[in-house]
DNA sequence: GGAGTTTTTGGTAGCGCTACCAAAAATATT
DNA sequence: AATATTTTTGGTAGCGCTACCAAAAACTCC
């Protein structure tokens, strides 16, 4: 015979770890439940009477809401989950800043993931951060699994897919035409005069946008009948160390070259120092270009040529034309170019 | 008279939005949902035989777990909320990259807060993060409002409070201790025969443990006999910009300084570059020391002499200190003091 | 074969809040 | 004063999963 079961309100979870619950504020301070949550979360539907009730019987209990009761209950988090290729390179780092700073602003909590430049683990992190049931999700980049693409597609909340613009994305696009970049100095460089240009990137397996800005690189030196094969490359991350090195490899290999166009400010910066410290003049003896606008670019001697990418303010839009969208705005296109400008400086 | 209420299986929320429950995957896969609960997320509490109908069953339905019912039906996520001061500064920027990389390899997600060195929106910020019941919690600094350390103390979950060593932390607490680091650069400056040093920040209202690096300075300086009173500093946002500007401003003023202790690489970077403009030789008339250890440190010219601050490992180790209380295991002690070291360089 | 133990599977109330429906109170109009 | 409308407040089922309790099945030992 089955033993006794306990009555309803004698059956408790979690025994020993009682939390505040709105349903204390609720008879601390008088009302119905619903009105504290009211009171909380849109204060103009409640008088003003029982608001300071309210308000006081939280302070009392020192009641924290449970957001994720309230998110199950109204189908949704104010939480942004943004993925990102890597934390150990700039370019993202700006961009996150500028997100997390608006949406922060707005009340909304940035869930903050990384890929290391493997899709399959992206795939892994979106279903995992889809079952918060965000608002919206910002990704960087165009490039998917095609399983990770239809599943926010499905999914049909917002979504923001920033750095490089195309013309196939999910919801919404932000960023700029990274080939069109990538030519930008090419052209710039071509027209200095140089005759024999080197593109110099690291970890281009992984990153198309550079592969993007080579293959356009390549182009416009074709198109002007110099040799756009003048490729060097390594597997490191981007780092100081690593344009260190790859510029010393680029001379070694082919002493004729006179200018360098580098994928990213981090390796033109690491050959700029080096350069200095070995006495290789620059422009003079060799060109050097870059790509991002790191502010360390107006610092250096010579001061850096590069093609500024507007990584905080695109980290920023993002933000505004996701939360246009949860706010039923559509203030934002559906596909912003930011736009990149060369920065002429000392080093071309 | 009261209109005819529904019956409860017609009352349905969120009408016209349906997604995928483990309801569904239940019997979809012929299973109770407890046991697709148990496939997921304890499989060897599962027979081999349902645990293959169950996966089944979720590929083909494309069923993602609602953490947030989850969360609340076992009273917590796996979200960790990390709160630092500033993401425009490297030093979190690297913290934060350690943390992530530890806790995503461990199944969590970091939920990423930003205070802007603002102790009110901390206390306001905590008391959000929370809402969302969090595993545990990881703080930057052990300076909060009381109201702060009160919420965090009597929330009982694992806190980890990085950066600074003290000996008042609300659980744990990693590392380094931040006065002695800048008595050690200080020591190196007055040993290397300076005797006109000069101390130079930005910001330091708000940034406090580069007021304990200052103080610490100016200790040694006066047990040396020396003037530990040079301090220049402004209120900018530390950055090369405002390292050239305040390292201009603190020659023009006392141009008999030899030796200068910047409060961090980023102000002491911009200095040597400015310097490099100007042709003042580093350190044969002014001799310049940071604290951080910026990869940059090492490829200017004068490499800079610095105290590095093991950023991405208290990052790591952050994390796994949190981990390891969610674990139960208690491998790390409560405070942990990952050391700095000091790299003497060309520029002293 | 039966008793005892362990493993596997299931039922359901509850986690905390709110969407939905509705009642009560207050205000405006006639 | 009565009626109509608007504002404020309330009841409760349900959001999706799981802790807790329990039953069923499988296994071991005698």
């Amino acid at each position: 015979m089955p033993s006794e079961k306990l009555a309803n309100r004698e059956r408790r979870r979690h025994q020993g770890e009682h939390r505040v619950t709105l349903e204390d504020v609720a008879r601390h301070a008088g009302v119905a439940p619903i009105t504290v949550s009211r009171a909380l979360n849109t204060p103009e539907k409640v008088s003003t009477k029982l608001r300071d009730r309210v308000d006081q019987a939280v302070k009392t209990l020192g009641y924290v809401p449970n957001l994720i009761a309230g998110g199950l209950a109204s189908a949704g988090t104010r939480v942004i989950p943004v993925v990102v290729p890597s934390l150990s390179i700039l370019t993202f780092i700006e961009v996150i800043h500028g997100i997390q700073q608006t949406l922060e602003n707005a009340g909304y909590q940035v869930l903050l993931g990384s890929t290391d430049y493997d899709l399959n683990r992206e795939a892994a992190l979106v279903d995992s951060v889809l079952g918060y049931s965000p608002s919206g999700v910002i990704m960087t980049g165009l490039h998917h699994r095609d399983t990770t693409i239809d599943r926010l597609r499905a999914w049909g909340r917002p979504v923001v897919e920033l750095m490089e613009l195309g013309t196939s994305y999910i919801d919404m696009n932000v960023g700029v035409e990274t080939s069109e970049a990538g030519a930008c100095m090419a052209s710039h460089l071509v027209e200095r005069g140089y005759r024999r240009i080197a593109f110099l990137g690291t970890g281009m397996d992984r990153d198309y946008r550079a592969r993007y800005r080579y293959h356009a690189h390549r182009e416009v030196l074709e198109r002007a009948g110099l040799d756009g094969s003048l490729l060097f490359q390594n597997d490191e991350p981007a780092s100081y160390e690593a344009g260190r090195r790859v510029f010393l490899e680029a001379l070694e290999a082919q002493p004729d070259i006179d200018a360098i166009h580098f994928a990213n400010d981090n390796l033109a910066a690491g050959a700029i120092m080096e350069a200095n410290r070995q006495g290789i003049r620059v422009p003079d003896e060799v060109a050097i270009g870059g790509y991002l606008g790191l502010s360390l670019a107006e610092h250096l001697t010579p001061r850096l040529t590069t093609v500024v990418l507007p990584r905080f303010e695109m980290g920023v839009r993002a933000a505004e034309m996701l939360l246009d969208r949860l706010a039923g705005r559509e203030r934002h296109a559906q596909r912003v170019d930011l736009g990149y400008r060369l920065a002429v400086r000392e080093s071309t």
